[in-house]
DNA sequence: GCCTGTGAAGGATTTCACAGCC
DNA sequence: GGCTGTGAAATCCTTCACAGGC
């Protein structure tokens, strides 16, 4: 696997997944690039040559085979296997992320939550008791946790992020209003509807379609 | 105003907006592109290659207006006025977007909500009370909604997204995890936690960081 | 001296277009 | 005939570097 793969791509390749699950759901053995493609609105090109960073999968004059593909893009993804994710913060946005149903079915397991409000710590959360805030550092010293949720209010967002990373989680997933600093060896991704509405009313308040 | 700004500008801009409204709740009343970078993990070229797009906002020597700026950007990005928000889908995701506190204050007022189930149709939430998804068009038709929120599970979204299109809505926040298709004078913002996850997860499988 | 605004350079990503194979 | 994999070309985006103003 030649290093230096775009990181473009690698946000592209768990939206093929999904894609080729569902194929495979709808009992589809075979898919071509140009299909995959209407499929995602991607062109054909950018499928191809996506894949082709991590090795050869198709055929040519048939396509690529569905549960093939599937599960290699699942090996490289990493997403085949069960991830352990604490969560922190269990305010009203916290207890959402912990009864939303989307994640363990996708291997991600909730095995912690915090939070540093006596009125929630010690009330159960799905699978888990909440536990207090300031345990969280000793928890994550005795515990594999792979990936940090954050869903504290925007003031303590960074600290909580600092606390993590001081405790070797490597992923965090931001649900916090602020664009938190990580060291370059940590991934983060923002989950921010707030930012995605106000760069959608600059097209609706002319009236132009992004790219054009 | 130049034509073709590209869409990764205007992504940037509520992000810089978001900052300078913190700079001037802390008072400051200049900021220079080097300071602004250092908050947001952003080059100072790129800052000011983005203004530009825009006009000259800067004073050389100086740096920009915070207030000043901010206005100038909250007009350029549209957010200096109402927006008139429907969510359709009223499970537990549809619930938390109304509770959710964030939008209100950036001006995104929900003005609607509709839901196919019986269970929760006539019930209230936040300020408005709950319509069937049958009343969606006809609401549609007779009042102002600029942009839609669509909540209800992957199967459903596609037909929500395309009714939404046909009433007139030219921008929608997508919570359902497909990649809905949508015209394209249509924008459409996805929030998608398990993808963000999915992501992730390449890069700790390997314990190499994103870019290198 | 400090900092903006911006052409020009450099780098990254996407698309093209076609050889090669089923 | 259909479709992949991929160098090469085209496009898009970021960074450089400096003239010019405060």
């Amino acid at each position: 696997m030649p290093l230096e793969i775009p990181e473009v791509v690698i946000n592209r390749l768990p939206v093929y997944a999904r894609a080729l699950s569902e194929l495979e759901a709808r009992g589809e053995s075979v898919v071509s690039s140009q299909a995959l493609g209407e499929l995602l609105d991607v062109t054909p090109a950018q499928i191809r040559k996506d894949l082709s960073y991590f090795g050869r999968f198709g055929k040519q004059g048939r396509g690529y085979n569905v549960p093939g593909l599937l599960t290699k893009l699942r090996e490289i993804l990493g997403i085949d296997r069960q991830w352990r994710v604490c969560l922190v913060g269990v305010g009203r946005l916290g207890q959402a992320i912990a009864e939303y149903g989307g994640f363990g079915p996708q291997g991600f397991v909730v095995v912690a939550a915090f939070d540093a409000s006596g009125a929630v710590v010690g009330t159960r959360l799905g699978d888990v008791v909440v536990r207090h805030a300031d345990s969280l550092d000793e928890f994550l010293k005795a515990n594999r946790v792979d990936i940090g949720i954050v869903a504290v209010p925007a003031n303590e967002a960074q600290r909580v992020v600092d606390r993590l990373v001081a405790s070797g989680i490597h992923a965090i997933l931001n649900y916090a209003p602020i664009m938190a600093h990580v060291p370059r060896d940590v991934v983060i991704r923002h989950i921010d509807p707030v930012l995605a509405m106000q760069s959608m009313t600059f097209y609706i308040s002319r009236h132009v379609p992004p790219g054009e």
